[in-house]
DNA sequence: AGTTTTAGCAAACGATCGTTCGTCTTGTAA
DNA sequence: TTACAAGACGAACGATCGTTTGCTAAAACT
């Protein structure tokens, strides 16, 4: 039936898969990623879904990369252009908020999951996340510093309980929203992040039409 | 081969499946909780593990049970005499820092886990995780208001963002733990934890041993 | 003493898991 | 024009999933 398509059919069905099994994974999680369902829902035969990578590990940890780089476009490339320091680490602040009420995944944060799910086991899916955190937790420190040696924020500050601070708040926003259907979470994050950097915070957002 | 055990020894068989249950858990998620695989690991048949639940969901919910009263047990029940408001909420800290610290599941918070892992989906088990945790933020809520009215809070605090703060420090120390490998995370989290109550830092705690 | 309950076992059920195999088809290179 | 490489298919593999069905045997009740 289907014979050799060009080679960027071939990469559109690769993130075609790549695309739904993020989508499937912030749900479910990385367990909830299966080969029949990934064939099933787009149409294709299993062998064809595993074919472009070999393993399902390694569609796992294309997953994990395709999900990262969403997260990074959807956070980070919007805020690219700040000034550095904490001008920037409150556009990102913003930005990261914005994304956690409305993220691109049907489940919300992928990363928020799959981190959690797979913190306390071993294997290449664990590391791979904790570098992408990793990569994640670097960017905002370096801001952090610069905010630090600018003077916008205390000269004693510690930027690795700064970014603690921080994580977290955006780990619990998924946690209020998805269990106890908190309408302010995100703002509720916001204030509680300006207060992490020292700002006075935010307006209220406009919330969706709510009375 | 076997017969009828007396009731007490089939609670204890049922106890011992349910803390397997939860230990596997905590790593793997409630996904990885197996029927087969906790007769494995208990020298039974997969028909004695299911048949004092008769379903794997009976199962998992009555995993959620026992892990939401292992929480109790470790976090609440040792604070539960001191003076309620601040002192109480101070006292909670600790012990959930500790609890985080040295759990009781050998892969961290089951609750911290299995939320995450079913906060996008619906059903019975997402249901009862939101009710666990909604009766714990309860339990806190009531401290913070109390700590307000004894003036050991600003008046103009807002209980639901104290208690959202405190719950995301308390998650984001599992995964600075686990993914990013922080030893000092425990000390992190109570340092942010009592300035999100308005207290003067901890002294810094003894820490495993180390140079 | 006799009857009823019930914990637990062995075995099998159909479904689905991840993986592998051979084949067809087609774009690309020789 | 011929030969090759590669995407995708259908079909099957053994393993494991959750569940069901008798069955045994001992505790509990009459």
């Amino acid at each position: 039936m289907a014979g050799r398509r060009s080679d960027s059919d071939a990469r559109e069905t690769r993130l075609a898969i790549l695309r739904r099994a993020a989508d499937i994974g912030s749900v479910e999680g990385l367990r909830g990623i299966t080969i029949g369902r990934l064939a099933t829902d787009l149409g294709m035969s299993k062998a064809g879904v595993v074919g472009q990578f070999g393993s399902k590990e390694a569609l796992q940890l294309a997953t994990i990369e395709l999900a990262s780089e969403m997260f990074r476009e959807a956070v980070w490339a919007p805020v690219e252009d700040e000034s550095p320091g904490l001008p920037r680490l409150l556009a990102v602040c913003r930005s990261w908020v914005a994304y956690l009420a409305d993220p691109p995944f049907s489940g919300g944060c992928f990363l928020a999951l799959t981190s959690m799910e797979y913190g306390a086991q071993t294997g290449q899916v664990h590391d791979d996340l904790a570098a992408v955190l990793a990569r994640w937790r670097r960017t905002l420190l370096r801001d952090i510093r610069r905010a630090i040696s600018d003077g916008d924020l205390p000269a004693d500050s510690d930027p690795e309980q700064v970014v603690f601070v921080l994580e977290s708040l955006a780990n619990g926003t998924k946690g209020a929203q998805q269990l106890h259907g908190d309408p302010d979470v995100q703002h509720r994050c916001l204030v509680a992040m300006h207060a992490t950097l020292g700002v006075a915070p935010p307006e209220r957002i406009a919330q969706s039409a709510r009375s």
